[in-house]
DNA sequence: AGAGTTCTGTACTGATCGGTACAATACACA
DNA sequence: TGTGTATTGTACCGATCAGTACAGAACTCT
């Protein structure tokens, strides 16, 4: 019994997320957001109440989206934990070939917001401890480290988050391919989870 | 033959260094740097002519400050180069221990400014690959590594720089100090510079 | 058809952004 | 003691920022 919303609201939030990964959290200005949402000021803010609210709400939807996937490889898929983490970080590598070099919303969560904004570090915290936790898993399911002590696999999820972090920050600021090869091939010898090489 | 400046040229670019450490490139305005640095806006603009060039030239000031000090470490101290990398990592343990949550300047500018700004992103990959060269040194001083390829020693050069990077920006993100401890044990047993071990 | 309700469009707010104009100032040198 | 010169202080600029006020529009239900 009212005016119906133009805009579907998942449709929104996806086309935010969108505009957050590619822009970043500050320079997404709500302009940019308001043209790439197809939508006007007042209904942006009826719908998700003030740009702060929406981000966190992008980066909810980054969790269903980009962060579960990406979990979803390294728990699902193939039978050897290692070689699940190897798919991932050759996807990393598939996605900056494909020219992709927004690279990860959530580290770019990490690095910017996050930093100043209790609420934004809370969530960016939750999100990659749920990516170390899925680690943690492949790790344990995986021939090369199932002999490993608890502790080192807990260590070993940690560093490879790390590593994860670190790749897509720098792919974001346009590191060249081939340095982002160098760094997958190694990590990939490290786990050890090995299918075929790929040379840089 | 003229007013003499009130303010050293080079503490001033020391200060600015710092308040972009701090804050982020975008987040350090004209108003915070102003104040921290002590300076008009005249003298501001008479002496670094703009917000921009401003921060290059404290990147370029933390290059001198702390990406050679990290460099050296890799480089010089101890005879085994993996123990150098072990310092390193250790040290970077020791600064978030004592409460530092700034992350590393450098990694900031990667995740931030440098992917919408060439200019920024040209000193942020030259000092990047400095410190990847200088992980290489380090890896082909190393009695654990001298006998891997060259190329292997490539690859993981450019892999510790990731994980480098990682760490310090989820540093910066509040993740919790044990889950940095974690990550850095990991790193420390795989370079296996070794010395003793330390429990999360 | 009319009332009630929610959404949309536009115009506007005050604050802050980076940057500039220009006069007053403080010095070195003549 | 002027005079030239570079720095400083202040006042200001237009642009943009996130956010709001409010009238009009579009629908459902009676």
């Amino acid at each position: 019994m009212a005016r119906p919303r133009k805009f579907d609201i998942e449709d929104a939030l996806k086309d935010a997320m969108n505009i957050f990964w590619q822009h970043g959290y500050d320079a997404a200005s709500l302009a940019v957001l308001l043209e790439g949402m197809g939508m006007t000021r007042s209904s942006l803010y009826q719908a998700f109440i003030d740009k702060k609210t929406l981000f966190l709400k992008a980066l909810d939807r980054y969790e269903v989206e980009a962060v579960d996937a990406a979990i979803a490889v390294l728990t699902t898929g193939s039978e050897d934990g290692a070689e699940r983490i190897d798919r991932l970080f050759c996807s990393v590598i598939e996605a900056v070939k494909n020219g992709d070099q927004r690279g990860c919303l959530l580290c770019s969560a990490a690095a910017g917001p996050a930093a100043v904004d209790p609420d934004i570090s809370e969530v960016v915290q939750r999100q990659l401890n749920k990516m170390s936790q899925a680690f943690y898993v492949a790790l344990t399911q995986s021939a090369a480290h199932a002999h490993t002590s608890e502790q080192e696999r807990g260590d070993m999820a940690e560093m490879l988050l790390s590593q994860y972090v670190g790749l897509r920050t720098m792919i974001r600021s346009k590191t060249r391919d081939d340095a982002v090869q160098k760094s997958v091939n190694a990590m990939r010898k490290f786990v050890g989870g090995g299918r075929s090489e790929v040379s840089a």
